[in-house]
RNA sequence: CGGGGUAUGGCGCAGUCCGGCUAGCGCGCCUGCUUUGGGAGCAGGAGGUCGGGAGUUCAAAUCUCCCUACCCCGACCA
């Protein structure tokens, strides 16, 4: 393949618009051209790169059992109604209609068309387990897509769904997916952590998201020292800490705090150390209760966690903030001067609240505070719960000592969805004893084209991409210096490039009439693991010169063994 | 959806406040010559509804109104 007959449309200036590493690496090395926001087209180069990820899922899912299918983008939304997510799914689900005023929806997922299909296909027990998947385009609205394919709102995705006779049979499904989803993230050659994640209102137990580390990551995960225990931020338990609650050394005062309604005011102006101050969250309370507000209260450093206080009994799910008119009916001050002291609602304190002493909190009197507040001593020891967030450096709930809070982006997803869809569906199969009985079903993601942008979040340099080999979108780059002049490098040149090709290596010839400079360049920018440079001063030795896009020493290799040094780090599976 | 911004050849920008004459600059592109081991030099050239519409004015990229698109900050997700 020749440079000279593909298009590279590699831009030597950064595009304004591009704020991460992969997004802004993607347009320059011309992978991708942006369309409309969040819809990108894809480049020769770029085509590439998706194909061989493609390649890598489809055999590990086809290895795994899974058989591969391809449904529909257009979906009508009579299935979506049946499901009940017509209604629930919001304005995420692109719909429109069609010329007989029908409604339609873009695909955002598929387990509705699949469960149809099986449904439809599988009548006995006999013929589980089952799974299939397809690589397809999918379509979700997002209220604002982002840094480029990482967040589209069209993207490809791998999805899988699998279906069992019982509970034990998804187990099985579930875990011979998440090993083909390591399998599958090992050989593209990320890194990444497979990390337990909350099922949220899917329904399932059970669900691990797998993300690739990477400091521009959205989303922020927990892990121990030995790495066992990983989870993402939101489920991190925060146990109660070890070390007892220090005894009352001062005496509680009520004090003139006026304009002061945030930590940081109270920790500014009163020098109060930040760990002893309490920050009074109100919710709204489940119903049904005494009172329609409670209090939740955590350290001043620490966050509320949502997921945690919804599943509180006291709380209504789902969590809603009390507003300010409200808080000031139940207690005669705003947000700002509250804390547990005479407080007139119930309140939940977090496990680390309850091990504080001599601390300080609003007094539920505009611009007062109480400081020196001690619980036994001023108020009794509240109702404990675990509800903020974990930070770096909590002890790990495994015992294997501190967290570390690291970023990651999110490229897989498994689910164990049970019979939420077969349920709403009506699909059954006639188990050993003749009766129909209800599929349980797992579903099981991967975005394809944002494994794209993460791996260059992962890999890359001021230079450009460094492509895992196993992803690249050429294995090597023939860069011959005089081409156009010198009868001798051309036919070494030609000649490498066809070696190669024969030995099925995707071999790249840069045979552009350019000055050396810009074919490295654009080489490097491109990411191309290997590179050959073919020129007069090598030649005059009989070697051409072989480089690694990752760095280290040049080595010179004679022509006949082109095909040796390049194999030791090509990443297999040419075209 | 709320808040903040931007829109001028393929890309990156200046010009807009304070209206004025053939709308500039860098990169890229085309032709020629010279050059050729890390984004060459010289000469010539092509390419623009100044996001769209309406208005004010002798005159609008520039002022006014309306609309649209895109980007950034917040809640969701592969």
């Amino acid at each position: 393949m020749r440079t000279s007959q593909r298009l590279l449309a590699t831009l030597k200036e950064d595009p304004a618009d591009a704020e991460v590493a992969s997004h802004r690496l993607m347009l320059r090395a011309g992978l991708i051209r942006q369309v409309a926001a969040g819809i990108y087209d894809w480049l020769p180069t770029g085509m590439r790169v998706l194909r061989k990820v493609e390649a890598i899922i489809r055999e590990e899912m086809n290895r795994a059992g899974a058989q591969e299918v391809l449904l529909p983008a257009v979906q009508p939304a009579e299935l979506w109604r049946e499901s009940g997510r017509w209604e629930e799914y919001g304005p995420e689900l692109l719909r429109f209609r069609d010329r007989h005023r029908r409604d339609f929806c873009l695909g955002p997922t598929h387990e509705e068309v699949i469960t149809t299909l099986v449904k439809n296909e599988l009548r006995s027990y006999r013929q589980l387990p089952a799974n299939f998947y397809q690589i397809q385009t999918k379509f979700r609205d997002e209220i604002r897509p982002r840094f480029g394919v990482m967040r589209g709102r069209e993207f490809i995705m791998k999805d899988a769904y699998s279906f069992g006779i019982n509970r034990d049979a998804l187990q099985r499904d579930y875990e011979s997916m998440r090993r083909a989803y390591c399998a599958i993230f090992d050989r593209i050659g990320l890194h990444y952590r497979a990390v337990a994640a909350d099922s949220g209102s899917i329904g399932g137990d059970t669900s691990h998201e797998f993300h690739v580390l990477a400091e521009s990551g959205e989303d922020a995960i927990a892990l121990s020292a030995n790495g066992k225990y990983a989870t993402n931020l939101e489920m991190a338990e925060a146990p109660p800490p070890e070390t007892p609650r220090p005894k009352p050394s001062e005496e509680m005062r009520l004090a003139e705090t006026p304009g002061v309604k945030t930590i940081r005011a109270l920790v500014d102006g009163f020098s109060m150390p930040v760990e002893k101050t309490i920050k009074t969250l109100v919710v709204a309370a489940a119903p049904g209760g005494e009172h329609s507000l409670v209090a939740l209260l955590v350290r001043g450093d620490h966050e509320l966690n949502a997921v945690k206080a919804e599943k509180l009994a006291q709380v209504a799910s789902p969590l809603r903030m009390a507003k300010e008119e409200e808080i000031r009916a139940a207690i005669g001050a705003g947000p700002g001067s509250l804390g547990p002291v005479n407080l007139p609602i119930p309140f939940v304190a977090d496990h680390s609240v309850a091990a504080m002493a001599d601390f300080g909190a609003g007094a539920n009197i505009e611009d007062k505070h109480y400081f020196g507040i001690n619980w036994e001593r001023d108020l009794p020891a509240p109702e404990c719960a675990d509800l903020r967030n974990i930070v770096d450096g909590d002890p790990s709930p495994d015992g294997d000592g501190a967290l570390r809070i690291v970023r990651g982006i999110e490229v897989g997803h498994i689910f164990q969805l049970g019979t939420k869809y077969s349920e709403a569906l009506g699909a059954t199969v006639l188990d050993e004893d003749g009766k129909p009985a209800l599929m349980e079903m797992g579903c099981y993601g991967i975005g394809v084209t944002r494994v794209v942008a993460a791996a260059i979040e992962q890999h890359h340099d001021e230079r450009g991409i460094i492509w895992p080999p196993a992803i690249a979108p050429y294995d090597v780059a023939i860069v011959p210096i005089g081409f156009h002049r010198d009868e001798k490098v051309r036919e070494a040149a030609i000649a490498a490039h066809d070696r190669l090709r024969a030995a099925g290596f995707d071999a790249l010839l840069d045979d552009r009439d350019e000055r050396p400079g810009v074919m490295f360049a654009d080489m490097d920018l491109i990411g191309i693991p290997q590179r050959l440079v073919i020129g007069e001063r090598g030649l005059k030795r009989g070697a051409l010169e072989h480089h690694l896009r990752a760095g280290g020493e040049m080595r010179e290799v004679a022509p006949e063994s082109v095909c040796e040094a390049v194999a030791k780090h090509a990443g297999g599976g040419g075209d």
